[in-house]
RNA sequence: CGCGGGAUGGAGCAGCUUGGUAGCUCGUUGGGCUCAUAACCCAAAGGUCGUUGGUUCAAAUCCAGCUCCCGCAA
């Protein structure tokens, strides 16, 4: 409907086109540091008119108040800020500002129908997988946990289901064997603000080809929980590895060591293999690394991090205590 | 005022309860052994014990304030 129009009215400004993409009004969602190259790209081609980011929230110790990443990039270019605690409820300023078209990127909220269907040039996601692979909030840590050997960026119509939407246009990523979280990250966020700022003309123009996603085809990347970020050494040490670098750049993986929390930042697979060794227990101090029994063989911690202390390399952990043949759980 | 841990030679820790010559595991440097070594042996260097003040004959240690780092929870 208001697709057809926007190639009608692209016709009409044909001869000033380049003009065109300065006057649309952009409104852009999204929150975490994911989003801030697609909003740096966007202000410096387009007309955004409000950013909306999620509310200020207390964070870190003693209950400092912390702002967004978003919050930031967007008050440093004096662009007006939203941040409605509910936007299920509180989109009307939005719609206020009669946008042209919405982006959103990694925002936090499900935007309701009557947003979605405002802008006359629709809604656009830009979604870290390649849908409809991985839907859901957690895309790039669940890639790299699943073992993926690629995943990609997508660039979407929204729809009210979560990442449903047809797809614009998407574009892959090969994830080598050694590569984490915040690597991949960082990698992925470029790329989707580059692929965005790509297809954006065409969507302006009408000139794409949505394509539905194929629901057999779906797969879920929810959001990391306290369980998915727990080490289980029972399970096997390929597995194991890929927990541990989906999580470093992010939240970490962790077992228990004598009753604390210890987190595992790095690791790496061994070749060796033990029997009479209980699952987790450590089994010998490397020159590289302290080296934990898994169900089938052993892994290598190389960078750990005890509660209360620093990142550190594994041996300086073993430095300060008597690692051997103690047990991780 | 959300809960909690920590600050000791370059790294990781002990010592603090019961004040009185600062220790351990590494690393570094030099030497030795060895066909050789990231292994082993010997030796050396390197610390205003986070900061300020207090108590004391005497403070890493006891007391108070401050700064910085971190885990949890959100």
């Amino acid at each position: 409907m208001k697709r057809g129009e926007a190639k009608y009215i692209w016709h009409i400004m044909d001869i000033e086109n380049v003009e065109v993409e300065k006057k649309i009004k952009v409104v852009f969602m999204g929150t975490p540091l994911f989003s801030v190259p697609v909003l740096d790209k966007l202000i410096k081609n387009y007309n955004v008119v409000a950013v909306v980011t999620q509310p200020d929230k207390r964070i870190g110790r003693g209950g400092k108040i912390g702002i967004t990443p978003i919050k930031q990039l967007a008050s440093n270019n004096n662009i007006l800020v939203l941040q409605p605690e509910r936007i299920k409820e509180e989109y009307n300023e939005i719609i206020a500002l009669e946008p042209d078209i919405i982006i959103t990127c990694a925002y936090g909220q499900i935007i309701p129908k009557e947003l979605l269907d405002y802008p006359k040039y629709g809604c656009i996601n830009v979604h870290a997988s390649l849908l409809p692979k991985l839907r859901g909030g957690a895309p790039i840590q669940r890639a790299i946990m699943n073992g993926y050997d690629k995943t990609g960026i997508t660039i979407m119509y929204m729809a009210e289901k979560m990442d449903s939407g047809d797809i614009i246009k998407s574009s892959e990523v090969t994830i080598p064997s050694d590569m984490n979280y915040k690597t991949l990250h960082d990698k992925l966020s470029i790329l989707g603000s580059e692929l965005l700022i790509e297809v954006l003309p065409d969507i302006i123009s009408g000139n794409i080809n949505p394509i539905k996603q194929d629901e057999n085809e779906v797969t879920y990347g929810f959001n990391i929980s306290k369980e998915d970020e727990k080490i289980n050494f029972s399970n096997s040490k390929l597995n194991i590895y890929n927990q541990i670098r989906a999580l470093d750049g992010f939240s970490g993986a962790y077992c228990n060591f004598q009753g604390k929390r210890l987190k595992v930042w790095k690791s790496m697979i061994s070749d060796n293999h033990f029997s009479e060794q209980l699952d987790g227990e450590i089994t010998k101090i490397y020159k590289n690394g302290v080296g934990v029994k898994v169900s089938d063989g052993e892994i290598i911690l190389l960078e750990v991090q005890p509660e209360g202390k620093k990142r550190m390399d594994a041996l300086s952990f073993a430095n300060g205590v008597d690692l051997l043949g103690k047990v991780l759980e």
